[in-house]
DNA sequence: GTCTATACGTCGATAGAC
DNA sequence: GTCTATCGACGTATAGAC
């Protein structure tokens, strides 16, 4: 019996992971990925920077498991909004998509950046095109009910899902990349502290999602009087 | 005066530097950042594969200027679609606009795919955001003069301009990954030949150009009753 | 062009679990 | 006693400063 892995020392190592991965969410969101060096999360975590490699063979596998992380709350809030507004109308539910994510975007608006755009690891592009599809199909699901009960004019759910991904995706990244809260060059990590919170989150870009709802609903088909 | 590169000797390596651009655009076109692999660009260039580290001094380096070339075209061509439209209307000069852009694209499925969306080096990324800005110039001018006239309702263009510019390149991507023609994975380069050239390029996502425009329509306000 | 700084990934050693 | 998890320094590559 060579060595049996014992159930604590089992117990251990998934709270080291999990260590490992909370590490990792709170330097995405201060300092986006650049923030994210393995050594960096591994400090964060309280561990030695080789110990990383014990969950995760490379920094690319951590970077994906921390976008899977992030982004899957963020479709699961998207679609619990999609959800919601079922007794409503279409159109007013495609609308509380948009205003989900715009507004849980510029909520945090490192993260979201980091999420969106930042230049990263191919790795984590490649996982951006898989959750671009995942709302891509709640945006389809919603208008497709939309197209068929007459609400909404004629066209192509999946088309314009598409496009209303890449819009709100897009829109977002200009007043994003304004007010970007850590790094985007060398930053002093240590003297940036904490006051970074959950503060203020109204003052990025004000007057975007209204902007962008309105985008929506005309490009939607919706006459502009329905919408004042 | 250890060493002076004669006239001759530096247009050789001219000639040699765009033969190395040269075959990379060639391999770009036809199987994308994939099948632009240093060894692939040094053969079709019919140099040594060290020779590229001449010009370029890294994989990335090369794949930034690739990108560079091909899409500062693309901007040209938009650019000039929106100009030459002048004497006519905003929503008609944006729609000349998104209908060169996304006409562009499909007639050139795998090159628009490497340039819009496929996972490459960071490096490349990074230029996809400043070249984005530049097409939402393109947008956001003739916008801005459109709701200045009167013809277009009241809207922000710099966001209306980002979000045509997301949805946009969002919406082709879909009818773009269907039919790659070359790489996604190993491929069989020596014998693909040049077949794929610029034959049938309208067999590749039969209608999506005017939903597109429909969407960008409706998007910009105008009503449905003036594009029939 | 050189030189410094930073960051990824690895390795030998140590400590501890089985 | 054997095997393994952890540490932290090192090798290497690269980017930026001067």
């Amino acid at each position: 019996m060579p060595y049996r892995r014992t159930p604590a020392v089992q117990a251990r190592l998934d709270a080291q992971r999990a260590g490992v991965v909370e590490a990792g969410l709170g330097l995405l969101a201060e300092y986006g990925y650049a923030g994210c060096t393995m050594a960096a999360v591994a400090a964060r975590a309280g561990i030695a920077t080789g110990s990383v490699y014990r969950h995760f063979p490379s920094k690319a596998e951590l970077s994906v498991e921390l976008f899977r992380t992030v982004v899957g709350r963020e479709v699961a809030a998207v679609s619990e909004a999609a959800a919601l507004g079922a007794h409503r109308g279409s159109a007013d539910r495609v609308v509380a998509v948009i205003e989900t994510f715009a507004t849980r975007a510029l909520k945090a608006p490192r993260l979201a950046y980091a999420l969106l755009a930042e230049p990263v690891d191919p790795a984590v592009d490649a996982e951006r095109l898989v959750f671009r599809r995942a709302f891509r199909d709640v945006f389809a699901a919603v208008i497709t009910t939309g197209v068929e009960s007459g609400e909404l004019p004629p066209q192509d759910p999946r088309l314009t899902a598409s496009a209303l991904v890449g819009a709100g995706a897009e829109a977002l990244i200009g007043p994003l990349t304004g007010p970007l809260t850590g790094s985007s060059a060398g930053e002093t990590r240590e003297t940036a502290g904490e006051t970074a919170g959950e503060a203020g989150g109204e003052s990025v870009g004000p007057g975007t999602v209204p902007a962008l709802v309105t985008f929506t609903l005309r490009a939607l088909g919706v006459p502009d009087a329905h919408h004042a």
